[in-house]
This record gives C-alpha cells, structure tokens and sequence, in this order.
DNA sequence: TTGCTCCTCACGTCACGTGAGGTGGC
DNA sequence: TTGCTCCTCACGTCACGTGAGGTGGC
C-alpha cells in the first residue's frame, strides 16, 4: 500500500499562501496556470488538486515577482530551464562577476553558500544571524538564498561587529521590531482587508506613512535619550548658534 | 503691449518634468490629456502647447500617482473640482513642488500650559503623554517646558492620533529606546570616560553613526517585516537604476 | 436538497506602449 | 531638401478581475 501524498484544493492553496502573500486570489492562481507556469493534476471531475511542490513552486514564483520584480515571462522560462534539467547554478548569484564589490547593496539575491564571501561575512556570524531569527533566508528550488531585505540587514549587522556588536545582541532589534510591525498591522488590518482598489491603495499610503511616523517617533524618542552627549546648539535662549539654516530661504 | 505667455512642446515638457518624474514619457503625457486630465492650447496646425501653469498641473497629476497611488479616475475628478472652484482642504498645499517642509521642529521652548494652544494638542493628550513618560518636561525658573526635542516628539505624537493611536500605546516606543539608548551607551562607555578630547571627539562620532546605524537596522528589519504588503518600486525594465543613496558612509 | 466550492470562457480594465502613415517647421 | 519633432488612430500588452452559466461534493 502506497502512502498517497496528500493534495490541496484551490481554495485551501490561496489559505496557505494568504500568510505569506496576503493579496493572492483565486483567479490569479488560475492565471498563473494558462500561463503555464504551474500545472497542478485534475480530479475526474475537473477540479484542481495541487501537491506541496505545487504548492511550493506558486510561492517561489510568488516571491519571485514580489521580491525580484520578474515578469512572469522571465520566471516562465525559469521554471522552464529547472524543470527540464538546465541547473543553472550560478543563477541566483549571477551577475555577480569579479569586482562586484561596489554593488553589493544592489538588491541582487545571493545564496546562503556564497553570502559569507559575496558580502564579506564570516560563516559563523551568519549563522548565527541566521539562528537568532535576524535574517530569514527564502526557499528557492536550487536552495535557500537571501532576497535584498536580507542583504541589507546583513550589510548593517556587518557594520555593527565593526563596534564589537555580536549578533545575540541584536535580537533585542527584532524583538522590538516585530511588536512594531504588528502594532502597524492591527492599525491598517480594516483597511487592507477591504476589496475596494482605491481602498487598498489608500491602505497602503496609510502603512508607508506609519513605517515613517515610526521611524521619526523612535529616532526622536532615541536622540532625547541620548542627547545628554549629543552636542547641542539649542541651549536655550543664550545660544547664538540657535538658527542654524532657519533664515537664509528667500523665497 | 501684453507679454505673452510662453509655452512649450510637448517634447520640452517632457524634458522639464523628466528631473522629478525620470520615467515620463511623450505618450503617457497624450494619453493623460486623452482622459480629460490635461487641456493644453494647440496651434493652429495642431501641435500641443503647455502653459507654466499647464506644466504644473502636470507635475500634480504624476505626484498624486506616485506618492497617494490614486488612480486616474480620482485624479481626474480631483482636478475638475479644483477648477470649478470646490477648493478641498487638504490640498492647500497642491503644487508647492516635492518635499513639503513644515515647520514642526522650529526648536523654540514652549511652556507647558501654552504647549496645547501652540502646538494644536489637546491639554488631556498631553497630559497622558507626560504621565506614560513619552515627554519629560524641563524644569525652568518660570515653570516647566518643552525642549525641542519634546516639541519633535509631542508633534509626532500628535500625528499618530489621526491614526487612531493613543499616548498608551507609544508606551512600546519609549520601552525599546530606552533599552536600545542603554546599549549604545554601552558600547561607547569606555571611551567617552576618556579625558583626552581627541578621544572624546572620535566617542561622539562614533555615537553619531551608532544612532544612525540603529536607526538603519530598525528600518530595514521593519521594512522586511512588512514587505508582504509593500507595492514594490516602479519597474524600471531593464534600464540602469543607479541607488544614489547607496553608500553608507560610517566610518 | 441546500449551500458551498469549484469549473470554463469571454470579456473588461488599467495605464499606458507601439507602429503605421502622415504633416509641420527651422 | 533634410532631419527632426510632432500628429492621429488602431491595436497591443501586462497581469490580472468579473460575471455568466454550469457542475461537483459532503
């Protein structure tokens, strides 16, 4: 008797990837099918049946288009060259010749193999990095990679050690970061959930003017804190250096 | 003798706009006057002729696209009341060109009774922000006061409110800063205890680009974490997007 | 039987881009 | 006259969404 693998309907796809990818639907998961980039099997009946790699496969795209920007004539064809052998191995890495130094900051995805020598950090800090939940690499078919998000973080972590930081002491970060992001979330959930275009769109205008708002209130919030040995030219009204650029716009 | 006003082709217009929109193009500019959102003058031979003030509202239109993602149908309804005469509030402010600075921190003190009058608080708002210690009064020998840092934080607190965010919840905020201050601070102890003032100096540097590299890191980690619902930037083909603000110069 | 999910297929939509075929202007 | 810019109009495109009309399954 052979263990039948379990599959999914279309409906309890679009649950599974809604984590995830929140604005998937339906017909977009059978647009990608007429393109050809996904071929679940069919029941007898007709319906769709999709099997975890199936499944996989749509979130890989998913984040292709999400993170890369691909059209989906490119992913067409890489999902094309995978499945019929054409490993290419460099692929997540490529254009990554000699003397790419300056552009590491150039959002081009990068291997976990590679990354300790791509962007000049030692394995076990990444690892670490890696353990303590800083960085999430993603789930590509020829391994995990780290997307531009990622590449960023690693570049400031990497900063960091420069201070004598390790990553343990970053987790503080995350920890602080993740209530952030949830208190944003609980903020914007009505409206990002309403179907109206226009709504969605005024949604996301509300989640990029909070992101902001958060990072202007912290950033204030850190420089009182510290501004004890900050140096100030606002030392009430005896200062002379008080108006610093105030004056000189003659419009 | 009247001047004439002078006016330009379609082409000139193109280049004007091409500083702060780069990927406008000649046909985007027809097919915006096809949607009734533009009416330029044409010569007697039928070219297009655009008026400064034509040009501004063009300028209008595409920063409506781009920073409020509003579709064409709302622009166009948006500009047709502005030019019957239903002036709406909020877009006093309309074509006064990118980076709209307001004057919140003007850095002058404000007592704690004028606070609500002169900043536009309410005196109950402000009294729960002093009481959950997101603003800490100075204390002055003709009462208390906000320093300009308090001023920075109370007007960003002010502008959660129209989010429907209370003081209670900015409690989050000032947990993690005052963690994350403790850690800077720590990280720079050793040297600011040094007499010696060439230390001193390089110690406050090096506080500088701590705050600024905190700051980055929270960002990035924030960005990631909400970058499932974030659109991603305008999808330039194949043309060479050059990050201007790449290099993070923290030495 | 009901209510739900699922199916196909054609058409719509949004914001443009493209290309043919032609004219204007210095 | 040449080379450039400009014109219109029809059609194409990308990534889906919508809705009619119908079937499957617990």
């Amino acid at each position: 008797m052979v263990a039948e693998e379990k599959k999914y309907s279309i409906g309890e796809v679009q649950d599974m990837l809604k984590k995830e990818f929140p604005d998937i639907s339906i017909s977009k998961i059978r647009f990608l099918e007429k393109e050809g980039l996904i071929s679940p099997e069919r029941t007898a009946s007709g319906y769709r049946k999709y099997s975890v790699s199936n499944i996989k496969e749509l979130s890989y795209i998913l984040r292709l288009q999400r993170e890369d920007y691909l059209p989906l004539s490119v992913i067409k064809r890489k999902m094309q060259d995978l499945k019929s052998g054409k490993v290419i191995a460099g692929d997540l890495t490529m254009m990554s010749g000699p003397g790419t130094d300056s552009k590491l900051g150039s959002g081009i995805p990068v291997s976990v193999e590679l990354a300790p020598s791509k962007l000049g950090i030692r394995a076990e800090t990444l690892d670490e990095l890696m353990a303590y939940g800083i960085v999430h690499p993603s789930e590509g078919p020829e391994g995990k990679y780290f997307n531009s998000d990622d590449i960023k973080i690693l570049m400031l972590s990497k900063e960091f050690t420069r201070y004598g930081v390790e990553p343990r002491h970053l987790t503080m970060f995350i920890h602080f970061v993740s209530r952030e992001a949830a208190f944003i979330e609980q903020i914007i959930r009505p409206q990002l959930l309403h179907k109206d275009p226009s709504a969605k769109r005024s949604a996301i205008k509300d989640l990029e003017n909070l992101i902001t708002l958060c990072e202007m209130f912290s950033s204030a919030l850190l420089k009182s804190a510290l501004s004890k040995y900050l140096p100030r030219p606002s030392t009430m009204e005896f200062s002379e250096e008080q108006d610093l650029d105030e004056e000189q716009d003659l419009e």
